[in-house]
DNA sequence: TAAGATTACGCAAACGTTTGATAACTGCGT
DNA sequence: ACGCAGTTATCAAACGTTTGCGTAATCTTA
């Protein structure tokens, strides 16, 4: 059988007319009559003509093609980010390329050569947990491919990104805390790569000097978000001289696991220990054990605003490398509060 | 600044011989000299050249990229098993083409649509609860590329699929239950028209046939999944005039959902009413009412099955069109106790 | 009715590759 | 000096489109 896909050509020949006329007919062109383009369009519809999207690419130089890489979609966060990001990237008239890098550094190299040699338009990205080199994302922007970063960004100036506020989100989640009558909080940060954790920390210390009251660097504890690390980092916290009543985490997940080695050392959680984290997990009311707030971070709306960036920065492409100009968006974090 | 991305043509004008003698020595072909070859690859190196895919993929008519059509990545069973496709696409040097439908079949066909614009070498769908006419995978067929359907199968013949056996599953779900003398089991199925809400049913009906009993179907109810219809259902098991002491549901969350119900009707949940569900979330452990049991369905091999189905349809694929062979792989699940 | 304007189409180049057929060099034996 | 086999490199077509430019054919209009 192995039908062949019909193209341009097939429909020109058996109407006896030249090949341009037929791409002309098929897009409306003002030039081309009524009948031959109705005779065109009919038969096009016959033969389920296709338009040889590879043939189009190279010819335009443009592939309608968004790259985006993130590092899991086991975390409903990016599950969630990527829905935004096709939601908006489909309504353009994109389509998404996806990669995972499971925070590996090499994978996430290779994604990014994959993408380049696929000549995707634009790329969206969330950086590796351990990302530390950035000479990958200069190449992009020698290539003059637009990338925009997301959620994790890399220390780099001249970048383009949407974020959301994390320093706000954790002011609020510790004068939260504060409010409480907590006075010694412990916090369970993440790797010093992100942005994200110096965010969490800067935030910490502000809350504090808001309401006067004195930040002590040796209740932060850094982790790499596995959970021996957290369970490492819960530990020296409940062996604190200064035993916290209320431990912030990076997120959800660092909760859990916080929680649940606490659990285990016959710590009352939410009664004699409360946690706060960030990322508002959609499961969380379900839980046995929970956060008592979380900082929801809308990681559908980043998606949404980082495809809309990412939109305008190719259709003002000229522009932009003239100008060199570079988007920011910072979307604002709210703290949920799960009584 | 705009460097535009050198080509094959670029490296053979600065070096003076011809383009084909440029392609050739990139792909260490025999008949160039070792000299001519070094020479091609050191500057093709220092220029940062990458091979344009597209016009590759014009010339091979192959674009070395799969499509994937899932209906959402929200749900985990279906982020795991884009995660298993991914892991062999890739190490088969194929790229991820994504999209969700969100159960809407026209996004499912108009995605269809744009990946067969793109010339995906082949697809992978896990389609619509929704879908129940089948013109738009015809399409594919008459095109000639591979389609591999995955969990979520229709009721056609002569399809390649990889799914979970259901049937088995809801067998050892059921005869879990009777062994622990329940004798009264509702069940809360899925839309009709996936044949593993069928399948589900068969499995019901089999597991009572083995054990002698008497099935009932007017303990089985449908949903569309949604939260109401799951309330309806639940409600009309808990008013049947034989009160089941055990509920079998489509998936987890269908009993999140009907547990949330039964719990607001005063029934205490694991303890007068036991659930039965399917999928196996990885949180379950960590919920406050969690299924007792649920059916392990593992997507993540699913997904790496499926992706390695269709790479095989792609590389015997001439013999196979000739042949109209079909492939179909059916793995076990497997009963977890969550005790 | 000839000049100009308009309408409807065709030509051919270009996008960046791959590849079968062909040609130019090299060295060698005679 | 000549042919001959390697060895190495070039030519040109093809993949399926788009698009600027050119040109018949038809239609106005004075």
């Amino acid at each position: 059988m192995a039908e062949k896909q019909p193209t341009i050509k097939e429909i020109a020949k058996r109407l006896n007319i030249s090949i341009s006329t037929v791409s002309r007919a098929l897009h409306n062109h003002p030039s081309i009559g009524l009948k031959t383009k109705t005779l065109v369009q009919q038969l096009a519809q016959k033969l389920d003509y296709e338009p040889n999207q590879m043939a189009i690419s190279l010819q335009q130089r443009k592939t309608f093609t968004l790259g985006v890489i993130l590092p899991g979609l086991s975390e409903s966060f990016f599950s969630s980010a990527i829905s935004g990001i096709e939601e908006v990237a489909n309504m353009n008239g994109y389509t998404v390329l996806m990669g995972q890098s499971h925070d590996d550094i090499e994978r996430e190299k290779q994604l990014m050569e994959t993408m380049k040699k696929h000549r995707v338009d634009g790329l969206i990205i969330s950086i590796t947990k351990n990302t530390k080199t950035f000479e990958h994302f200069e190449f992009f922007k020698k290539a003059n491919i637009p990338v925009v970063f997301f959620d994790r960004i890399p220390d780099m100036n001249d970048i383009n990104y949407v974020a959301c506020n994390i320093l706000s989100g954790t002011i609020k989640a510790i004068s939260y805390l504060l409010k409480a009558r907590h006075r010694v909080i412990g916090m369970i940060n993440g790797p010093k790569t992100l942005v994200a954790t110096a965010e969490r920390r800067d935030g910490y210390m502000q809350a504090m000097q808001k309401n006067r009251l004195k930040f002590d660097p040796s209740l932060v504890f850094n982790c790499d978000l596995s959970k021996e690390s957290v369970y490492e980092a819960t530990q020296k916290l409940l062996s604190h001289s200064r035993k916290p009543t209320a431990i912030v985490t990076f997120n959800d997940y660092v909760a859990m696991d916080a929680m649940h080695y606490a659990t285990q050392q016959n710590i009352c959680v939410n009664k004699d220990l409360l946690f706060v984290s960030y990322v508002n997990l959609p499961m969380l009311p379900h839980l046995k054990f929970r956060p008592i707030a979380s900082v929801e971070q809308y990681p559908f709306k980043q998606g949404q605003k980082a495809a809309q960036m990412l939109v305008e920065l190719l259709q003002n492409k000229i522009e932009n490398t003239e100008r060199q100009m570079h988007y920011k968006i910072i979307i604002d974090s709210d703290l949920v509060i799960h009584a």
